[in-house]
This record gives structure tokens, C-alpha cells and sequence, in this order.
DNA sequence: GTCTATATCGCGATAGAC
DNA sequence: GTCTATCGCGATATAGAC
């Protein structure tokens, strides 16, 4: 077995709490937060279980460390991409391309980001939320924008929208780097769905 | 605070073991399996903890009880929707309203159906992924029969049933009661977005 | 900063009276 | 079939040596 490295991680020092978020987001993925042990934890990074709590306070907090950086970066994907260029089909195309592959790629990370948040404690729970919303904002604007200038053909965009972000949330259930797609390939496919969902044509396809 | 009543369980006798198994859906949906207490789950159904073990040898067998009848009623409710009626758009339809409806309106159980499955015990675990398959099954098939009679255009079959699929259990991950849609509506909405991603065309529109 | 050892708690499951 | 009482274990987190 493989261990995923997640360049998301990769900033974080000293070395010792780098590699326990490392086994946190591993162990969270695997079993879910509340059947992972600290002893499992440490021991993925190496250490005893006395040792995790000379870096983070308790066990919620390395979970509340994984679940934001994994929003951060899911929501600077997403952002990045719709910057990038074009039309309101191409940024809605970029858009679901870059936010799938982030899910399938991180798969890991990305299962404890979307599925552990219950068991976040109530104030960081409510700073989560907030960079939750922000994701399901960005597609809105793009497809309000394609309907706005025609592109698109939605009558419920707050319902669409859901519907296309919760599409790609839920590829970091289902993902196995062992299935028969790659990242790249269900980037294409989800995209190629998106714009059919937000009733975009192209060339008469 | 309403207790949410599940007709998913209505025939389970005795009464004690219906109550319990009631309580396990409530607790395991709003914490999870790991992080409810076997005392929680009694204290719901009106009993002492010792009293879970005259019904259930375990607390797993519980959660194993509650994943084999949601699994089964959900693929019950797609096979009726299917066998309804009409062409393929029709089909398609019907199975994306009745699959949604049901993660909607049985959200409790669903969360738990989809989203604890690592919790159960190995051999649980294969007899409920048997189970599984089959609601995969009837969607490909009413995907694969519409784009053979030329009424759907889709290039990936395998990979579009996925998405929709994906997309109809998410529901269960996000609905609330408390939310702006109902069932029927969410159901409505994504029985359109569905015909989109099959590439129907309906009248003109 | 990391270790070994351990305090303290609450869990799943059982025993035995009624 | 349900109760009260409890066993035995393993959890999170801390203390104190190095």
C-alpha cells in the first residue's frame, strides 16, 4: 500500500506535526474520526501518543487543522479556475473540471473534509461553514452569468447549482485510485455533464 | 423536537426491537455510528442499556439491521418507479423522482445506509454491497435502452449512470426539512437535470 | 521535543434478581 | 423481557524523566 502524500500538507512545520496531520487525514479517511485512536495517529507518524498533544491540544483540533486547509485549497482550486478565461461555458467547464479532480485526487483529505464535519466542535464548526459557502457561491455567479447572456437555459439556479456542486462533492465518496477513471477523465466527464445540466449547446452535439 | 417516524420499520416486531431500531437510525444519523453510545440508543427507545442485548447480539448487528432494510426499501422504490411506465425518458424520469424522493424524505435512514457502511463487520459489509449494485443496475439499464432507441446521447453510459446516481444519494448528505425545497420539489428538479445529462430533448426547449 | 507510565473516564457487553 | 449493578477494556489526555 501506498502512502498519498498531499502536497496540501506540505507547508506545515515543525516536520513532527506535518507528518501527524499526514496520518490524521489517512486514519479519519479510512475509519472516520471517531473510531481513529490518537495511538493510531502517532503511530502512523511515528511516535508515541504523547507526542501529538505537544503539537496540536486535542485530538478535534488536528481534525479542525485537516478540515480547514482542505477547504482553503478546495475553494483556491475553484477560484483559480474560473478566473482562468472564457466564456460562461468554459468557466462553468473549468470550474467543475478543477473542483472534481480536487476531489478525486484528495480523495483522502477531501473524504474527511466533506464527511467528518459533525464531529468538528461547535466554534470550529462555524468558522467551516463559512468557507463552506463560498464554493457554492462561485458556480452560482457562473451560471447566473450564462443565463444572463443567454448561454445557459436554467429556471432554478439555486437548485442547479446545489445539484452541480453536490455532483462533485460526492466523488470523494465513491473515488478509488484503483477504479476504472483517473481524476483527469471525470474531471472531463463532470464537466461535459455540468454544461448539459446548466442547458448549454454547443456545436449542435 | 419531532421524532421522525420511519415506515421503513413498521413491521418490525417485537415493539421494543422496532423502538431500538428507531433510536440507533436517529442516533447513528445525527453522530454516527462510532460516536453513539449503546446507552444513547436505549435511553431513546425508553429502555435500559442491558435491554439492547435481549434484541440484538450487538451494536453492529443493529446498524447491519437498519442497512439491509434501507438498502432494500430504496432499490424496492427505484424498481417501482422503472417498471411504471412509458419510453425511456419517461423511465429515467420516474426512477431519478422516486430515488430522490426517497433519500429526501427518509434522510435519516439514508445517511446511515450511505454513510456508515465502513462500520459494518466484514461479512455484513459483502451482503450489503450485493444490495447495492442493483440500484446501479436499473439506472444503466434505462440509460443504456434510451440511447439504443436514439431518444438519449450519451457517449459514457457506465460513467453518466454513476453521476446520476451520485447525484440522487448526495441528497441524503445535505437535505434538511428545515430547507427552502420539499422531496417532491428536489425530486422534480432532479428528474429534469437528469434527462440534461442523458441528453433527451424534449419539445424544444 | 519525545519518551514511558499512568490517571481518569466512559464504553460495550454480561450477570443475576425479578 | 427488563431491570440494576458491574466487569473488563481501551479511550483521551497528562505527569515527569530524559
Amino acid at each position: 500500500m501506498t502512502v498519498e502524500t498531499d502536497e496540501s500538507f506540505g507547508g506545515v512545520t515543525p516536520d513532527a506535526a506535518r507528518r501527524l496531520l499526514l496520518g490524521a487525514v489517512q486514519a479519519f479517511a479510512e475509519r472516520g474520526f471517531h473510531a481513529t485512536t490518537t495511538r493510531d495517529i502517532a503511530g502512523r507518524a511515528g511516535m508515541s501518543p504523547a507526542a501529538l498533544y505537544i503539537h496540536y491540544k486535542t485530538k478535534e483540533e488536528l481534525l479542525f487543522h485537516i478540515s480547514r486547509v482542505g477547504h482553503e485549497r478546495s475553494v483556491a482550486v475553484l477560484e483559480e479556475a474560473v478566473e482562468g478565461a472564457g466564456d460562461s461555458a468554459g468557466r462553468l467547464a473549468a470550474a467543475v473540471r478543477a473542483f472534481v479532480r480536487w476531489h478525486a485526487e484528495h480523495h483522502t483529505t477531501a473524504r474527511v473534509v466533506q464527511y467528518e464535519l459533525a464531529a468538528l466542535g461547535e466554534e470550529h464548526y462555524a468558522r467551516i461553514v463559512v468557507l463552506r459557502r463560498r464554493s457554492e457561491e462561485i458556480l452560482r455567479e457562473v451560471l447566473q452569468e450564462g443565463v444572463a447572456t443567454g448561454q445557459f437555459a436554467v429556471e432554478d439556479i439555486r437548485g442547479t447549482t446545489l445539484a452541480v456542486v453536490s455532483l462533485c462533492i460526492d466523488v470523494a465518496r465513491w473515488f478509488s485510485p484503483e477504479g476504472r477513471r483517473t481524476p483527469d477523465e471525470i474531471g472531463e466527464l463532470y464537466a461535459g455533464l455540468a454544461l448539459r445540466m446548466a442547458g448549454y449547446r454547443d456545436g449542435g452535439r
